[in-house]
DNA sequence: CAAACTTAGTGTAATTTTTACACTTAATTA
DNA sequence: TAATTAAGTGTAAAAATTACACTAAGTTTG
């Protein structure tokens, strides 16, 4: 083991951080610093790692540093090995900028999570000359391998959600049977039937109504239910 | 990237290969060779990547040169990357005697398979000085972290194998549907009920009944199905 | 050759889960 | 007060899951 904090060359760590708007779902990207303007560049918020830390570690680190955002539950999902991931030419001169050793292999870690968009406000520091989030069904041409990344992330995210029936925490403290529904159906990505849906988060229990409803809507107020602990 | 086959010292690959031999689940190990005989260590096949070959190629060229096995369809689960998982005192020697860098940082890229045993024959090389099939169930101390990639492995097997409603290319090529539930019970590691699993498999259709019976068993013998297509 | 042994093979009823489907209600706005 | 919008509600059919016990057809043993 190495003791030191030096940069290892030859692994990386990316993070999807997927945002829901109540509207949609969005991703966390930024465009690249680069001495030359002619061309945006677009990618993932992700760097190497260092040789002290572990790879859970290097991945928060990494989302602080270039967007900010801290406090984030990042899990890993997959390794992405191509030995030609960084060498579109494109990305030269992002690599000629900011590593050491811009030809050298890098396999990258990559990590997903999910978060209330307007809970995290990132600001760009590091090689990030902005970070935003950016609708996932309207992504710009991303840097190295990060489209396929984001994509899997997508894949692996429908699937843990299924699978976890969470999901509350993205909602107000305060939501609607209907945003819960609306939740589902953006990350699902299909329509769902509005009262066997009722029917199925009811009995599941998580959730609990409250005496409060919706004001200022232009039909018919819904009740709002909270988190039942 | 790099062009050349050196040998990248930062990043592995491990294989964690299941065999399954109608009884048990088997996994893959090897007994390393090392100079001083005096404690014997078991590990994973695994090994470092060459810097121009994708993950996957290193798997199963890793696997290979190890254990002589190939044509297995090994597939990526998770990434291990603690920074202490290589600085075990016991695993000092095996790195002493065959990395340049005894040192170095690395995380290695766990990939998991499951096979018919008696399809594979593992015979060891490199710095195996044994190759064999080790019941899960009795799994010696193992060298780095591989103790947790088993059973992360497992996990990953359980989890696919209920999804993915596959397993008949594990059984002999006519089979009975006892050995399909008692192949279902040993990777779940639970008890079925066999009227229920029946109606279930044959409704399924994904495989055929033919007109042949077992022969030379000491009860009724059981028809035999083979995999419908 | 009869008895003992072992696994194969079979059906039903109750319960739970999933699916499809249409109208009334309560607020706001024009 | 009429129009608009999403909230809210129940039932029946179909499908999937679960629990459960006896007979059948071979082999081996005495």
């Amino acid at each position: 083991m190495s003791l030191n904090t030096a940069i290892n060359p030859n692994v990386s760590v990316d993070c999807v951080v997927f945002g829901f708007d109540n509207e949609k779902l969005n991703v966390l990207l930024i465009q690249q610093k680069l001495p030359s303007t002619k061309e945006q560049r677009y990618a993932l918020p992700g760097d190497l790692i260092l040789d002290n830390e572990s790879l859970d570690t290097a991945a928060n680190r990494v989302l602080k540093e270039i967007s900010g955002l801290s406090g984030i539950f990042l899990k890993q999902f997959r390794a992405f090995g191509d030995p030609d991931r960084v060498s579109n030419i494109k990305d030269l001169e992002f690599l000629k900028s900011y590593r050491k050793n811009p030809q050298a292999r890098v396999i990258t870690i990559a990590y997903f999570a999910l978060v209330r968009m307007e809970n995290f406000k990132p600001e760009a520091s590091s090689f990030a000359e902005k970070v935003f989030w950016q609708d996932v069904t309207e992504l710009p041409d991303l840097s190295f391998d990060h489209t396929k990344i984001v994509s899997q992330a997508l894949e692996k995210l429908r699937h843990d959600f299924i699978r976890d029936k969470t999901g509350f925490e993205l909602l107000p403290e305060r939501f609607t049977l209907g945003q819960i529904q609306k939740l589902y159906e953006i990350i699902l990505n299909e329509n769902l039937d509005k009262r066997n849906f009722r029917k199925k988060i009811l009995k599941e229990e998580l959730v609990k109504a409250t005496n409060q409803k919706q004001t200022g809507v232009l039909h018919k107020p819904a009740r709002l239910y909270k988190i039942n602990n």
